[in-house]
DNA sequence: CATGAATGAGTCTTCATTCAT
DNA sequence: CATGAATGAAGACTCATTCAT
């Protein structure tokens, strides 16, 4: 069975989860280059040694957790769907999935700081992966915009300039929600995110 | 008119300059872990020693690099005149401020760089800092939107979480304006972006 | 006999040795503050990491060196047994263990050194450490001062000063021993100080 | 008028003797390695390159401050005359001496703590020095013996190793009143001191 | 004479990665 | 497979000394 992702023996996979969870909690606390290696095999109780028979070096662990994160997050963006007339409203669809994916962020907060707190790091490779993970959702931001313009729902907008802004707004709100005392819903939040998005701030 | 800053000598000033720009420069290419004070030092042809005797640490210069900005950033942004009937109209001013403020974030290439690459660092005076920089941006966002809340310009929302969303998108779209390899003027960027902001996106 | 000390794999402990041997010599030859981790790895023949791995800081290494060495010394230095009439007369006692204890020190040139040539340091740990290292050797004098006194061997003395005299005396004695050309014999020194320290250099 | 000192004018001498007296309390304070030059600067209230124009080096201070303390220990140690009828007797002369130094030593804390403090720097040139004034010192002892020997008030003893006992035992003395919270006079421990040396400890 | 800015060798310490067991 | 001891390049910072003004 063909498969992109190199299959390994469960145990393999189990001690493959245990590290990157362990250096996903590390990296979000201290960013990619205050997490040292010592913290992470430290965190998941493995030798040195072990892991380096699991990654080939610190960056590779970081790009497999964007990786996977990519992932998840294409799986629960979809194209949404304006002609089955049994679909919901798109409207609906888009809130859908944007509460989807904002919880998927939120909820896994090592994740989400880790992604915030990723900054240019001297690790080439490393900055260069996360480039390009948020490369990647820009892109699926444009697309969307380019879309909407297609399908008449949105007006005449840049796409590409919109996407930057929006991936940026996004970021804004994750980091909102995750550093705030009392976090509010992410359902509320996007509410009044898209309001403002859709209508803008005018009274 | 007075300075609050301490007064050097112009040959001191001169010095000091010459460090904060080589700093900047290389905060922007490496962030703030990954700048050495090798790289420093050497873009600003001085002696190691020479650096420690303006400024007391790498944090330390990164610290008064953030300061400049904000101070810089703080004279560009008045308090917007709605009663004044000779003054533009609010839109207008509105308009030019934000012109104003991202052209100067956008024109110093380094300082954008620096801003939009330092993520969170094991340097926890470096950190701090920068949070403070962003959060005090936050609140100029916040008491705008309050204000505007107020005159009844803007219609409800919620003050908080629209700066931080707006903030963000700000952060996104210096990032696009930087990074793009043909640069849209400022100007184009803001009218789209205002009229995003003010109207929404929908048709 | 348990041991107070962590118990390690005897090659590490073997490695340990070989950089506190190190550490002691060059810590005799340059004094605590001239050592440095350079010269100590040199001659341990260890790469810089390594010093780490077995010493958390230079202070750490210099810590451990009084410790082993204030334990040695205390294993030396039983009480006098005054009442046990099989156990050799005092005099005999005390004059067996201060040539134990001076053989002990003299014999580890090294040791002998560093204790001697260790002055203040700016590292206030260290400076703390040896203070404490002598503290406790003159306690010993101190408390041998006052069972004297009691039991009518000595007669009335002021303990606490004649400890820090003695002390004094003996560091003059081991400094004499050690740099002397010919050093004479423990024994032979013993004798002319022990002499003079209980009958005075009057004729 | 022919004079080992170099003679300078008055203004010189007061600039030279300011810096001496402020090296002298930061290497008290820190040790010969721990004082840093801007410590004697600062204390001094001069510039950096004016304490260049008056002493050549760190060490070069250092020598001199030993220097001014040997020759004023000097003056203060002449021969004990034992001939002269009209003279007071040989111990008495011997004890006002002894007082004498001490006290100097003792009431010049600085100086006090600087010698003791000193250890073995890595500096060759200070370690030199603080090694020849304190063989001066053991010289100045050494000599004392033999004469007493000569004369038969003494009984026969190794002058060399006394000599260097004694030494010790003045720092230990000088340390203990030095450090002491309550610190006795100066005349009640030499008291003590000389009477243990002169007939020991024995009851 | 006095100044203090500039220098750069030298310090301790960290940490990603390798490799023999 | 797993281990963890060993490595050494690289980093931030200090400080005695020089020298142009």
């Amino acid at each position: 069975m063909a498969s992109q992702v190199v299959v390994l023996d469960p145990q393999k996979r189990e001690r493959r989860r245990q590290i990157l969870d362990a250096a996903k909690h590390v990296f979000a606390d201290s960013g990619y280059h205050g997490a040292s290696i010592h913290a992470i095999i430290d965190r998941a109780d493995i030798a040195r040694g072990t892991f380096y028979l699991y990654f080939e070096s610190k960056s590779a662990v970081f790009s497999s957790i964007l990786d996977e994160a990519m992932e998840s997050l294409r799986r629960l963006m979809h194209r949404i769907d304006v002609d089955d007339p049994n679909a919901a409203p798109p409207q609906v669809q888009l809130r859908q999935q944007i509460v989807g994916a904002l919880e998927f962020v939120v909820q896994d907060r090592a994740l989400a700081m880790l992604l915030l707190s990723a900054g240019h790091t001297p690790d080439a490779e490393a900055a260069e992966r996360l480039d390009q993970f948020f490369g990647e959702v820009r892109d699926l931001l444009r697309r969307a915009f380019e879309s909407g313009q297609e399908i008449k729902l949105l007006r005449k907008v840049q796409p590409e300039l919109l996407a930057a802004a929006f991936l940026g707004m996004i970021r804004g709100v994750v980091e909102h929600i995750i550093t705030h005392p009392q976090p509010p819903t992410v359902e509320s939040v996007v509410d009044e995110i898209l309001f403002v998005a859709l209508r803008g701030v005018l009274a």
